[in-house]
DNA sequence: AAAAAAC
């Protein structure tokens, strides 16, 4: 069995993941490390909570540190990119706590904050720099920033990146690299069009694919829930109040429907959050940071929250809406099940939304069991996108699959499975390093138990305590997938 | 049609 001594990591480096309590690493970083430290650009497609982030995070790390140099004014040696705030500032705190014995400065730059601070860290020159790319931007344009000495660029989440939302920033950031340097690009999900565009942008780049393209979370046990919209209420109400569920994190399509379930769940007695782009940062900090450390148990959100977060103990992904993206519902349910351990995906689908269903369910190539929870009158009603009722008997490739009897039977709770303490345990790092739950684990598994500390304070412009962890939704979506619509 | 990301 590999262990991260194998791989050609320094003692420091190495003496860091030991403190963290992390010795045998993931597929994806047994494979990646070695290929990063050797120099050559990088395709890495893993499903999330496979430590992607360590993946890249590591061999950068070791090799700024076998080629020590100041960091030049103004400007970085790693610029690593990501389509959240909080996705950007779980990475450099990931960074922060693998560099822990080295004299490596890390920064992480985005909006909705104060720029100044920002300015300050970057006038002197920074090894690390982790940046969503409007402010990244921003910087540049203002001449506090410049990229002429970049190393190594990693893009994160890169799919979405390179998607209609981010691509002219993208565009306009990489010709302010330098020819030489050192280019990673980081997935989940890869979908054909924007895979040609990514291996355009990487010279004789080394694929690192551990899982099948897409292939949904192996721990999640997935179901769906036939519903009318005006029945979802009640169902997921119903569902949060599952006695084995710890934390779940709630997904709508909209950012008006996060704060209108938000609504209907505090009339039901739940207490929920939104967090979505139009929150301030501040809200948008303070609903991550009381859902990590559990003082929040439900976290209501768009796709902002669906890529890379990592919060342990997540137990429960519901969809509210089903994606009409469909690669979002892998990056949503990937919310769940990280770590090793176990987690449930429940998606309430109206009529309207069987479509969006069948393109997810090719899209993982499996069918998703399902139940009908519609009154008799809906059920009689036209079924719009068809194929509906026989989703009860179809039981797809999962074995364990559950299934559940046709008429009313009741979702999710009689599968015992999902350990009811969030994420078995893990849960305990209690407050204190509370937000810093869940970060830096650089293969999404923890030892054991121990480690209780994995803080990192003082990270100079970083959110202060509530930091962040976001995610994010994918932009338009090129051509081709949303047949959705067509039909 | 919607989401995120600059001010």
């Amino acid at each position: 069995m590999t262990k991260f001594t194998d791989l050609g990591l320094s003692a420091p480096v190495l003496d860091a993941l030991a403190a963290e309590g992390y010795e045998t690493p993931t597929p994806i970083q047994a494979q990646a490390i070695p290929t990063v430290l050797a120099g050559r650009d990088l395709m890495g497609i893993a499903q999330t909570g496979t430590g992607k982030t360590a993946a890249f995070a590591l061999p950068i790390i070791e090799r700024l540190a076998a080629n020590p140099r100041v960091a030049p004014r103004r400007g970085c040696r790693v610029l690593v990119l990501s389509p959240t705030r909080e996705l950007a500032s779980q990475i450099a705190e990931s960074f922060q706590s693998y560099s822990r014995n080295l004299k490596l400065s890390v920064a992480v730059v985005f909006g909705g904050v104060a720029a100044g601070p920002q300015v300050r860290k970057l006038s002197g020159g920074v090894d690390i720099l982790v940046a969503t790319p409007g402010r990244l931007l921003d910087h540049i344009d203002g001449k506090m920033l410049r990229l002429d000495q970049v190393e190594h660029f990693v893009l994160d989440e890169a799919d979405q990146m390179l998607d209609l939302g981010f691509i002219h920033a993208i565009r306009r950031i990489l010709p302010m690299l330098p020819h030489r340097r050192q280019t990673l690009f980081f997935s989940a999900t890869m979908p054909k069009a924007i895979k040609d565009l990514a291996d355009a942008m990487l010279r004789d780049p080394a694929t690192v694919a551990v899982t099948p393209v897409a292939k949904t979370a192996d721990r999640v046990e997935q179901s769906v829930i036939f519903v009318e919209q005006s029945g979802k209420r009640a169902v997921l109400a119903e569902i949060l109040r599952t006695p084995d569920l710890g934390r779940a994190l709630v997904f709508t399509r909209t950012k008006h429907g996060a704060d209108k379930v938000v609504r209907q769940l505090s009339e039901a007695g739940i207490e929920a959050a939104a967090i979505h782009g139009n929150k301030s940062q501040a809200q948008r900090e303070r609903a991550l940071g009381s859902f990590r450390t559990g003082h929040l148990r439900v976290l209501v959100a768009t796709d902002i929250a669906a890529r890379g977060i990592d919060v342990d103990g997540v137990t429960h992904v519901v969809n509210h809406d089903v994606p009409n993206v469909p690669e979002s519902y892998v990056h949503r349910i990937g919310r769940t099940a990280r770590a090793g351990a176990e987690g449930v995906a429940i998606s309430l689908v109206a009529n309207d939304e069987r479509a969006y269903l069948r393109d997810i369910e090719r899209l993982i190539r499996q069918s998703i069991p399902a139940t009908d929870r519609r009154s008799e009158a809906g059920k009689a009603e036209p079924e719009g996108a068809g194929a509906a009722s026989q989703k009860n008997q179809r039981q797809g490739g999962r074995p364990q699959g559950q299934q559940r009897p046709a008429g009313g039977g009741r979702p999710q709770q009689g599968r015992g499975g999902r350990g009811g303490a969030p994420g078995g345990g893990e849960q305990r790092r209690g407050h204190g390093g509370a937000e810093a739950q869940g970060r830096h684990r650089p293969d999404g598994r923890r030892a054991d138990g121990s480690r209780a500390d994995g803080e990192m304070s003082g990270m100079p412009f970083m959110q202060k305590p509530g930091r962040p962890a976001g995610q994010r939704p994918r932009g338009g979506r090129p051509e081709g997938r949303r047949s959705a619509d067509r039909s």
